[in-house]
DNA sequence: CTCATTAAGAGGCATTGTGTTCCTTATCGA
DNA sequence: TCGATAAGGAACACAATGCCTCTTAATGAG
């Protein structure tokens, strides 16, 4: 027989997707609040009002469950293909919207706590470079029909040199870019490499 | 009076610059050996022979001192201007070099541990920064008396972009780029956005 | 519905590293 | 030569780890 005490609450436990979900939130809260060298397991498991055996269960280690709670944030964020009725319009709006997107945060935080183990970086984006470069083709082939640049046939580093670029900025001065920034890249160097017509 | 042991030697101690490599020295064996994670006080002191109260007086938190180990490492490694007699050379050999160089790890590390304080990661990497702006102005003034390209004077953007784009690569994969990824760089971005006249 | 399986959540425990303080004495600059 | 500085050694309380056990909700198979 449990102690009961003031309450009768029957103690209820939390169990897969809800449990977990809330162990990730709990993670990336402590994580954004304290940062990644202050981040405790202890913490985590307070705030998610559960022990930390739950969290050790899952992830052994403190890079594993930031990484965990990073990723989710990253993916819960997705970015909308924008449709501006020009090329110049529809690349400053991806970069603008990414720039503003908590997925930034989730890109410099999977950066900084980097890969696990055999998983790479570049696996753990996959899925979100594969998004992007969808999404740059469909924005190259629109401007292609309208006319503005002679083709949408453009090697791989050229059509992801704005994207990339950008990354590079937020990476290395972990804060958003500016929109002077945007603008640089896309009129200094995207623009005149897809040989757009101004 | 001491209480000599075996042997009477009579305490060196090291001061100054010195002591203060040998500390980062240590350090940055026990940041390469460890990972960041596994990195302790007690194992820099240890490795450095000293006690760790040396080590707290000049880096309070571990953040700190994996970041001055990790900057030692970034500008001790400078990369040589190169001047192969072409843009293109010039432009793959130096890529090429930072991208074997000690100081591509130091990098790395400096991107991971990003900034402390009031200190921006982009402060830290300032200096690099200047050298290699310089580095690359200079390329492309002997690649337009050479009438390889109509003008030397180039937007920033698409001056650094070679640069950008290889250091991006590096960050987002944590490893050194292949020399696939450099002659991409070059040929389908760098060199098209200076009017390279191949 | 019943029962065996799974795992949540609570707690305990030895161990490690932290962050700090105190002390001595080697080293350096005036 | 002497006083200021700081290296290096030691000890301390404390926080968090990593691992363990135990009880008992929750779940799914029959």
């Amino acid at each position: 027989m449990p102690l009961n005490e003031t309450s009768a609450t029957p103690a209820r436990r939390r169990r897969g997707a809800e449990l977990e979900a809330a162990l990730l939130d709990a993670a990336l809260a402590e994580l954004l609040a304290s940062g990644y060298d202050d981040l405790t397991y202890e913490a985590v498991a307070e705030r998610a009002q559960t022990s930390r055996a739950v969290l050790y269960r899952r992830w052994p280690t403190k890079r594993e469950l930031a990484l965990a709670a990073a990723l989710q944030l990253l993916d819960s964020h997705p970015v909308p293909t924008p449709d501006t009725g020009s090329l110049r319009g529809d690349v400053l709006e991806l970069l603008t919207v990414a720039n503003g997107s908590r997925a930034r945060l989730g890109l410099q935080l999977v950066a900084q706590l980097g890969s696990t183990g055999g998983v790479s970086l570049a696996d753990l984006r996959r899925p979100v470079a594969r998004r992007n470069e969808e999404r740059m083709t469909a924005i190259l082939g629109r401007a292609e029909d309208r006319g503005e640049i002679p083709t949408a046939d453009v090697p791989r580093r050229a059509r992801d040199v704005a994207l990339d670029l950008w990354r590079h900025d937020v990476l290395l001065h972990r804060s958003a870019a500016s929109p002077q920034q945007i603008e640089q890249i896309v009129d200094d160097v995207f623009l005149p490499l897809v040989g757009y017509r101004g």
